[in-house]
DNA sequence: AGGGTAACAGACTGAAAAGTCTGTTTACCC
DNA sequence: GGGTAAACAGACTTTTCAGTCTGTTACCCT
């Protein structure tokens, strides 16, 4: 049976550095054998794992970024009191690693999105189901919020929600530059305002 | 002198129809073939005109790229009294050109920034002083504001400012799947509750 | 009107890249 | 320990693409 481990952790390692590779590149700008020099791989390797790279990378997508995206952005706030507040804790810890120049699957999954838009459907119908569970768990969590008294009653939680990931991919996009410490500064400040108005009012 | 005249146009169409085929099928995955199929032109047109592929791509980005978006983003904001207003008008009349698949040029700037960064500083530069002049002139906008008093003396200009801008390229990057009627909605939507919090109070 | 140059045509070259195929090593089973 | 299949190595093929080069057409100037 130790076969199967090898199978499955040499597919692992070429998947893990596959999303490393691809998110640095780009899809189309990285070539297998970029990959496979990083790993020190052969392409006999690569063929006898991976029909193609395509599927090799909607593998990596629902296997490892689906699940990256899940647990950094989606469980965090799932099922918790107080979402607002979850939401800007959660969104800052995904700055920070951002800020420092690791992997935030956030941004990694805006950029496929970008890259693939109206050049392969099939691919962007992956990526666009990632999002899709990411919004919806938001709008469960600010539903949740209005139940428990934490987010006002009269707000709309799904436009809330696409206005959160919106400004979340923009200003993860703007960060790219280098003064990426100002940019998630400005950005949690200004999140902060926003959600004044999202919270629940006491009544005076 | 018609052949100074003549050259410029074939430039110009060259330029035109190379923005468009960059922007549809990204910088990385277009050919110099496919444009030039487009055009009905010969690589020897081409490669008379321009030095290089990227050469090419960053006079596109430099005369027209960045006209474009002054055009339709910053100018019609400046020197504008009110300009909550005037921006929340120019982001909706810029997301109806999205909408009805017309070239947002926004967009394409966020694009490409997503797609040369950390492959292309040189490309990057001038992509991001684009950035830097939009920013500029919300900030300046937003000053004047306050002193016409249409705009909060307290808040932070530069933080709304890159909000702002966050806020657009991310919606943006949504409404790339199908139902983009229905996201620009909600991004008006929310972009006038944010608005709320940045207008001049009345003393009551 | 005809020489000269700008503007363009298109075959060609060299490099890269996806995918194939044949051979070799490694682990498992009897 | 030897047969067998999985796991891997790496040369090879085919296509694509950026850039070159030589030849041709259109325009301009005198």
């Amino acid at each position: 049976m130790e076969k199967q481990l090898k199978r499955m952790a040499t597919m692992q390692r070429i998947q893990t550095t596959g999303l490393e590779v691809f998110y640095q590149k780009g899809y189309f700008n990285t070539s297998i054998d970029d990959i496979l020099k990083e790993l020190s791989l052969s392409k006999g390797a690569f063929y006898y794992h991976f029909q193609s790279k395509e599927e090799y990378f909607i593998s990596i997508v629902q296997n490892l970024l689906f699940r990256k995206v899940y647990s950094t952005l989606i469980e965090p706030i799932e099922g918790q009191e107080d979402p607002l507040n979850k939401i800007v804790v959660c969104f800052d810890n995904a700055l920070e690693t951002a800020e420092h120049n690791f992997l935030d699957y956030g941004f990694v999954l805006s950029n496929f999105i970008t890259e693939f838009n109206g050049k392969n459907p099939d691919i962007m119908n992956y990526l666009q189901d990632i999002l899709k569970v990411w919004e919806v768990n938001l709008v469960t969590a600010l539903q949740k919020g209005k139940s428990d008294g934490f987010v006002n009653r009269h707000i709309d939680s799904e436009a809330v929600a696409t206005y959160l990931i919106a400004s979340y991919i923009g200003i993860r996009t703007l960060m790219v530059e280098g003064n990426s410490k100002m940019l998630r500064y400005k950005y949690i400040q200004q999140l902060r305002q926003y959600f004044r108005l999202i919270e629940h009012k006491e009544p005076a």
